[in-house]
RNA sequence: GGGCGAUUAGUGUAGCUUGGAUAUCACCUUGGAUUUCUAAUCCGAGAACACGGGUUCGAAUCCUGUAUCGCCCA
């Protein structure tokens, strides 16, 4: 059941209708149609007309205008509930009948598009920390409204399975022992106790990784150790490259665990090293030497000069190719754009606004590999109150941690309100409270905002977050519950709707709309709004208008209540909001 | 030094692509309702578009300059 975008179809159905009163009035050209859009003003209208740029053309004023509109709009249109004229605007207010046909019998639709979603792609050197959560929470949001508006969605993990990173990361596990790490981070600064997760391999390897950081500073064998790891993955060495698998891979899985309980997870993952053992990268480089952008450097290093392609700066080469002929990261990124396309025809990229200048320099290679860009969604950074995140200093709040706290602190508040509740559900409650309430505090800021991460936020449990979301759907489940099963009418009698029910269809008719809207736009903060909309909507409707009242069922008002319960779940299903059916 | 992005009540934020009505939702301060089918509720009041210039009948929205913050390049 996915409905449609009715205020898209309102527009449509009543063009025709405008056009007619357009031309009587006298406004010339076809310019009015896209302004005829949504309204601003919610009270006004669900769609408006503002007519000020027709007031120099007719030499009237803007309200005169909207008024004689109004006079010649065919208001018969069963879509249409109201035409109102008000300070220069023609306002329609979309009929209810008409949208509670639409919301009873909601049609399929097709997927078109199979969409390629890659995010999060940390690199597997220590646990998932909040500076990676903005990623994960966006790119896995996105998953989530894909899937609600019908598409077809992979999601992709690109594993950094080669390289710097992973390098140190298997240099220091086969060559310091655990003493050696500890009194490396000691001297460094660095904690060495290990957590309530201290179990989990992402936790236990981590202090490995940034020992041989630390060490690295002042013993310049370190660096030569990994260098030549490096050298020989990048080779695609199949040791090497195995022993850097036994290195990540437990790491890699601990990170995964973490996602998997904030409700994340993938259908595929790709190595970056495939590139080189497949030969796809190498095809790539001799390809790209036919560019006109192309240059060679005097230590035989190869580049494209993106001078010309809108590349400002001191750098404006992309080099592709070492002096010694072995590929770099980017090339490689390369190989996996191209890959990428060969298992979708639309690929969105998650990326942190650090990649902005990366991103550009391989579209244009693309380019000139003619080969499609993805779309990308670029966020700003979470930064401590005293500064960026680093996994390597040991600078991080811990997923695994902040997901605790989210936790307890729930559970001190459920305690409260439920002190009727046994043990096992209240852990349950608990644990989706927080994971939901950490996800959309993330999910509803706009993505081009920074954030600062402050542990009072990032665990409110204030109104304008996901509990209150989810206790609103909770409570129509218990009235749901409390009616039992019953026949349902099949529409409304107009007679006895409330304005506060009126509301509650308009905000759910017009789900679809902003679904695709937050899709198009890359924003989800904005279907966020739209669900946080809702659940006041529907607490409005269940303050005014009860289904179940002594003996009697009040079937009108259980259909609207299954409706908005069905809302609800899928509007939190989208941004994964856990819906829980009792709370 | 150059490029990109951000700046909205005491606080956190929405709206900005496509200029138009009373600038959103909360926290907060404050007044009230109701105690139900789940009160994690509902109704009301208070307070904001960084600063300057431009375009326009009309600018939070477009252009431009300045300041501050963030990211990137060197």
């Amino acid at each position: 059941m996915l409905g449609v975008e009715q205020m898209r179809d309102l527009i449509e159905e009543v063009l025709p209708v405008f056009e007619i009163a357009i031309n009587k009035v006298g406004i010339e050209g076809n310019h009015w149609k896209s302004m005829l859009g949504r309204s601003r003003e919610a009270s006004q209208g669900d769609i408006s007309l503002p007519c000020f740029p027709f007031s120099k053309q007719l030499r009237l004023a803007p309200d005169v205008i909207a008024e004689s509109i109004v006079e010649y709009i065919d208001s018969s249109l069963p879509s249409i509930g109201e035409v109102t004229a008000s300070g220069g605007y023609v306002n329609i207010r979309a009929d209810i009948e008409w949208l509670m046909d639409r919301l009873l019998s909601p049609q399929e639709k097709q997927s078109q598009e199979r969409i390629l979603i890659e995010h999060t792609s940390a690199n597997p050197n220590g646990p998932f920390h909040v500076g990676r959560a903005r990623n994960a929470v966006l790119g896995d949001t996105f998953v989530r409204m894909y899937r609600a508006a019908g598409q077809d969605v992979t999601a992709e993990y690109y594993v950094d399975d080669m390289g710097k990173q992973v390098g140190i990361l298997c240099w220091a596990l086969e060559n310091l022992t655990i003493e050696n790490v500890e009194s490396i981070l000691e001297k460094a600064n660095i904690e060495t106790e290990l957590g309530p997760h201290g179990d989990k391999a992402d936790h236990q390897r981590v202090l490995w990784y940034q020992a041989a950081n630390a060490l690295k500073e002042k013993d310049p064998s370190v660096d030569a150790g990994v260098t030549e790891l490096i050298q020989l993955s990048e080779e695609a060495d199949p040791d090497v490259l195995s022993r850097f698998e036994s290195a990540y891979q437990p790491v890699l899985d601990g990170m995964l665990e973490t996602l998997a309980r904030m409700g994340i997870s993938f259908d595929s993952f790709t190595k970056e090293s495939r590139f080189i053992v497949d030969g796809s990268v190498e095809v790539l480089m001799d390809s790209l030497e036919n560019s006109e952008l192309h240059g060679t450097a005097e230590n035989g290093a190869h580049f494209l000069e993106l001078e010309t392609k809108g590349v400002k700066g001191k750098s404006t080469k992309f080099f592709y190719r070492r002096g010694d002929g072995s590929s770099l990261y980017a090339t490689r990124d390369l190989a996996y754009h191209q890959w990428k396309w060969s298992q979708a025809n639309r690929l969105l990229n998650i990326l942190g606004e650090d990649h902005k200048l990366q991103s550009k320099q391989v579209g244009i290679a693309l380019e000139e590999l003619k080969i499609k860009n993805p779309d990308v969604v670029f966020y700003a950074f979470t930064k401590l109150a005293d500064g960026k995140m680093s996994t390597r200093r040991g600078n991080v709040v811990f997923m695994d941690d902040l997901l605790d706290e989210a936790q307890g602190r729930a559970l001190a508040v459920v305690q409260e309100i439920r002190s009727d509740i046994e043990e096992e559900s209240l852990a349950k409650i608990s644990e989706a409270v927080g994971v939901s309430s950490t996800r959309f505090n993330i999910a509803r800021i706009s993505p081009e905002k920074g954030i600062t991460f402050r542990w009072e936020d990032a665990l409110s449990l204030e109104k304008d977050s996901a509990p209150f979301i989810m206790y609103s759907h909770a409570r129509s489940c218990s009235i749901s519950r409390r009616a039992g099963a019953q026949l349902l009418p099949t529409g409304v009698d107009m007679k006895v709707l409330d304005e506060t029910a009126i509301a509650l269809i308009r905000r759910m008719a017009k789900m679809q709309d902003e679904l695709q809207n937050a899709i198009q736009l890359a924003r989800p903060n904005l279907f966020c709004d739209w669900l946080s909309g809702m659940a006041g909507d529907y607490n409005r409707f269940y303050r005014e208008n009860h289904v179940v009242v002594g003996d009697e069922i009040n079937l009108q008002n259980l259909l609207l209540n299954e409706l908005a319960r069905d809302h609800l779940r899928r509007g939190c299903d989208a941004v994964g909001i856990i819906p829980l059916e009792e709370m």
